[in-house]
DNA sequence: TCAAATCATGCAATCGATTACACAAACGTA
DNA sequence: TACGTTTGTGTAATCGATTGCATGATTTGA
């Protein structure tokens, strides 16, 4: 039988109050150490386990926060979960993890499943700049459930967020593809409503035009995070009256479609054409042909978030504290685009 | 101001007593058509929320189901996990998803977090077989926490499970390289100790000397699921003095590796060498080389974990209810292994 | 030696929802 | 008219841990 020893059984066991074994338990200076040891033992000896509910109802504090993301099958959601994980479980919270496949209106369910089971946080790496879970993000700022963005965010006044600086890492691949002497290069571009397109696509611009490259928007084209997307927009390039001869992938996936389609069309990479992708996805290493990217540092990026959920939690000043924290991209370079090692 | 409404809040407004509040609410035939409309008018109109730690207090049921695997960074575990949920979120559940990192250690760490955390219910796809985590699942039958293995398993007596056929995937994998004429067949065969792999191994097994293939001992070799692995351990199986002509993994990363190690040392894929690998990993499907694999319905796979959970739960009957549902794997031929089609 | 201060502990309310039991009102029947 | 039923609600206990306030015991100081 699993009869769950409560603070009152250790109490009758003692003959004393439980309020005094649960004051003994969380080591109140009022209780005398003899009773503290007591106390403690008598709960070891009984096998005592704290009730996290009776708690919870109590504080009105669950323990559990919510991570929303995309998806959880790549690598770096993964890692930025882990990294969340790793932050937060020493501190005893639990991580309830919601998938919103890119589609609004479950992440806008999402959240709400997880307001209603009272999660004390929620971090989330949103699907798309709409203005419907705009009005839903605002619902959990007003229940003053902390909430934080990490990867894609959206700009909202007193709202913390850990990013990569997405237009620094547009920039040095750009300004790689352009070192490797590439001309004519192309942007396979993401969602423009989401900031961390929108700023890998700036620093894509502005890399060219330091460069005195002529910004070509035929060479600017919108795919999805995925395979067979990349092929698909690569056949579309190529088919231009003058195509590319590098392409700048806002994606590992779509990166990975494009050396595919340029491999059945028979062009030489790194030689005729150099490929950059975005992610380090664990593929990108390991591909024979392995592909130059950008390390997002997921782990450090879902550390942070934890780090600064966890300092928001701990405030108990009466100031509503905002912090923007840009992680730095690192560029791979990879055999995709490596004409010096040639 | 967030002031969150009781059913305290509705009684006050309506004049009358909780009770009948959460009665109406509950739709409790005892109380009028009329009190009910009201009530639920009342509550929509103040935007009550059931305070969900409340209940879990009173019914001592969380609400929320503990899943724990290896990692959830592979499609395999990302879509069983998403069957589980697909099934549980509109049962009011939610998912808490551990990784154990194929740590046994940690593993014992995520159920004592879950069962802190008053989960109620497990399932969980081991990291191994060892006596130390036997011990700690006994502890979680004990407490009459429902448990379910999904994929990676032990057998206990009354626990359910849900895992693929792995005799019969290893059998046709295997049989299927035999009739692509190859002879001296390996096999990268994973932690024995875990019947997944045992059985994966014993169906290669069983097909070899159904077709008069002499089991060759120095052609099974252990290999973690990772590239590198497969790298590693296919090189020495080149070494051997007649290296094998084909390979079937239990993993598709350490068959991604094999193929990259055997192209490194220029051998032809599939005219000289085959290979078959194992979960239906969508870069099997990318590869300029595709890979043949085995698909294991990881989406079905989750789905029935989660309905087995919710029958089990359901089941007010006084007696113990073991289910074990085997799935059919399903083989996908690709170029790795396609002599036919060449 | 006695009042005041200190210390250790107990009492009871609280968090919010549910539910066994009690009870009043309305109804039907003899 | 009187009494048993049915119907609709209210009262109060419960889930388990925490905590403000009260209280009794002990120590300190004059």
């Amino acid at each position: 039988m699993s009869e769950k020893t409560t603070i009152y059984d250790i109490a009758k066991e003692l003959n004393i109050s439980a309020a005094t074994v649960s004051r003994a338990l969380n080591n109140n200076p009022k209780i005398s150490e003899s009773t503290i040891k007591l106390v403690m033992d008598t709960a070891a000896k009984m096998n005592y386990k704290q009730n996290r509910l009776a708690l919870a109802l109590r504080s009105g504090k669950s323990g559990n926060i919510g991570v929303i993301v995309p998806r959880i099958n790549t690598n770096f959601f993964g890692s930025v979960i882990r990294g969340i994980e790793e932050e937060l479980h020493p501190n005893k919270y639990n991580v309830i993890i919601c998938q919103t496949h890119e589609d609004e209106s479950r992440e806008i369910e999402n959240i709400n499943t997880l307001l209603d089971a009272q999660v004390d946080g929620i971090m989330i790496s949103i699907t798309n700049e709409s203005k419907k879970n705009e009005k839903i993000i605002h619902r959990v700022l007003e229940k003053n459930v902390p909430l934080i963005f990490f990867d894609r965010k959206k700009n909202i006044d007193g709202v913390s967020s850990i990013t990569i600086d997405d237009f620094k890492a547009g920039y040095i691949a750009t300004k790689h593809l352009i070192d490797q002497g590439c001309k004519k290069i192309a942007h396979l571009c993401g969602d423009q409503s989401l900031e961390i397109y929108e700023n890998r696509f700036k620093g894509y611009q502005k890399a060219l035009l330091d460069n005195g490259i002529t910004f070509d928007e035929t060479y600017v084209i919108q795919s999805k995070s995925n395979i067979e997307d990349g092929i698909s927009v690569t056949n579309k390039l190529l088919q231009l009256k003058t195509p590319p001869d590098a392409i700048f992938s806002a994606s590992d996936f779509a990166a990975l479609g494009a050396i595919q389609e340029l491999k059945a069309q028979g062009i030489q990479i790194p030689e005729d054409f150099c490929v950059v992708g975005f992610g380090n996805e664990p593929f990108t290493k390991f591909m024979e042909l392995s592909i130059s990217t950008i390390d997002q540092s997921p782990l450090e990026m879902g550390k942070m978030t934890a780090k600064v959920f966890l300092e928001q939690m701990n405030n108990t000043e009466d100031f509503k504290m905002e912090k923007k924290i840009v992680l730095n991209p690192i560029l791979h370079i990879r055999k995709s685009s490596s004409r010096n090692n040639i």
